[in-house]
RNA sequence: GGAGGGAUGGCUGAGUGGUUGAAAGCGGCGGUCUUGAAAACCGUUGUAGACGCAAGUCUACCGGGGGUUCGAAUCCCUCUCCCUCCGCCA
């Protein structure tokens, strides 16, 4: 969400931020229905000043002069009753537009309606030759037990999973590795809720454009987080924070689910894209400044690359177009990690910059050492999401007789060198 | 699930229809005093918005929403959250 005074002051910049994004936001209309409702207000505050006057001095009134000033008031009603639901539906109206302002996307993006506008800023790592025939990670999973795929649809449906034996302890070990490496970097470690209300996913951006990809439960009153963002972005929401405290800097292990609505018949086979996953996510709340900003943007970065990095896995650097990158990114780089099976890079990571954007949104704020009250800036990456990351290290590590090694890295957390066959 | 009690400014807490945007205390900030500090004393201290060159004036907000009234922190309805007790339970 944008400053509407940004907006009223530079509707030239916005509206090229919307042609940037590929959005079909209506300027024009938010632009015209701000006039209204300022002008509304106005009329609405002088009639609220003198009902006030009028009220305070009824108060005081000889009983004989009352009856006019109650009959003055009652006037005085009638024409703020008139107005006043008006006023509320134009803000309604207004509230709606302003959730789908974007973000001005930095200049260094790829200017382009989708994701083939996407570039290749670096590629770390070369692709395993393999001296025999790799097997896709569905494939192992079946060889050594690992899973359980036809059960999990029976139990839960489509893109549902069951991890099993090695491959189970495998993940939770990945996920606790993952921690660490947060940990290290000295973000706090949390553990937050996945059920989450409607005014934290407004305030995550989630809400209203992106809604059919959130489950509702308990007929509509609480929501499935797809991810620990949502919860992080709500910690601190309507606070106004000391600078002092700043940078608020988090790292949450948290179930995630996502309807995948939209994406029917893509990747419904195996660990790629699954209705719940499990996720270490980095989120970082700092000053109103963007060379802050990009120093935390990198930072997250290099924190995610030196996982994949220490995980042995081939992967590329992807800055991602302004058609790509949603509404309230200034900045976004995927890390797309390789998937032998499939021959190609696939996303594992997204890092992401929004300024004050989601920080409008959720009201987090906080007084400089001046006393100014500012909208703090927000970023966010992914340090680890299972199982996807399975299947890429499933199919990258895998030996010919079906064991998978496992990272130097992570040993210490498996506590083995490889996974090995379920016994039966 | 049942019964009851609450929600007021950074915090504690007064306030049940009329100069209350809100007493008092604590905390914060500025000052006096002091070699410095403490103590004491004085002053100041919510957020958002409108108008104005400014000084300043005005509007909204006492958990959220709605209502009653000339006038609501105070009365009514509703929702949310918190606390106590009972029941159930990982």
């Amino acid at each position: 969400m944008l400053d509407i005074k940004f907006i009223r002051e530079n509707p030239e910049a916005v509206r090229q931020a919307i042609e940037k994004k590929g959005l079909t936001l209506e300027l024009d209309k938010l632009l015209e229905l701000d006039q209204e409702v300022q002008a509304l207000k106005r009329t609405i505050e002088k009639i609220q000043a003198e009902r006030n006057a009028n009220a305070k001095a009824a108060a005081r009134a000889r009983p004989e002069e009352r009856a006019a000033m109650i009959e003055r008031g009652k006037e005085i009603g009638r024409q703020l009753a008139e107005l006043e639901p008006r006023l509320r539906t134009l803000e309604a109206q207004l509230k709606q537009l302003l959730y789908l302002t974007p973000t001005l996307p930095w200049e260094g993006a790829p200017v382009g309606p989708d994701d083939s506008f996407n570039v290749e800023t670096r590629v770390h790592g070369n692709p395993r030759t393999f001296l025999f025939e790799p097997l896709d990670h569905v494939a192992l999973m079946e060889k050594n037990g690992w899973g359980d795929f036809e059960r999990a649809a029976k139990v839960s449906g489509s893109r549902s999973y069951i991890l099993k034996g090695d491959l189970m302890l495998y993940e939770q070990a990945l996920l606790r590795f993952a921690l660490d490496r947060m940990i290290q970097a000295g973000f706090t470690p949390m553990s937050v809720p996945s059920l989450t209300k409607e005014e934290a996913l407004y305030a995550h951006g989630q809400f209203p454009a992106a809604r059919d990809q959130v489950y509702a439960v308990d007929g509509g009153e609480a929501y499935l987080a797809g991810t620990a963002e949502v919860l992080l972005n709500y910690l601190h929401a309507g606070e106004i924070l000391a600078e002092s405290e700043l940078p608020k800097t988090y790292c949450a292990l948290s179930p995630c689910f996502r309807s995948e609505a939209g994406s029917a018949g893509r990747d419904v086979r195996g660990l790629m894209r699954v209705h719940q996953f499990n996720k270490v996510e980095q989120y970082v709340l700092c000053k109103a400044d963007l060379d802050e900003s990009n120093r935390w943007f990198e930072t997250m970065l290099s924190i995610s690359e030196g996982i994949l990095q220490a995980l042995e896995l081939p992967y590329r650097v992807i800055e991602v177009s302004t058609g790509d990158m949603g509404l309230g990114k200034y900045r976004q780089v995927d890390l797309e990690t390789w998937v032998p099976s499939e021959n190609r890079y696939r996303e594992t990571h997204s890092c992401s910059a929004l300024l004050d954007w989601q920080a409008r949104r959720a009201g987090l704020r906080y007084r400089d050492e001046r006393g100014k009250i500012h909208y703090a800036y927000t970023l966010n990456n992914t340090a680890l999401a299972t199982p996807r990351i399975l299947v890429m290290l499933l199919e990258n590590h895998q030996n010919e007789d079906g064991t998978v090694n496992v990272p130097r890295a992570v040993q210490p957390y498996f506590g083995k060198e490889k996974l090995e066959p379920l016994a039966l």
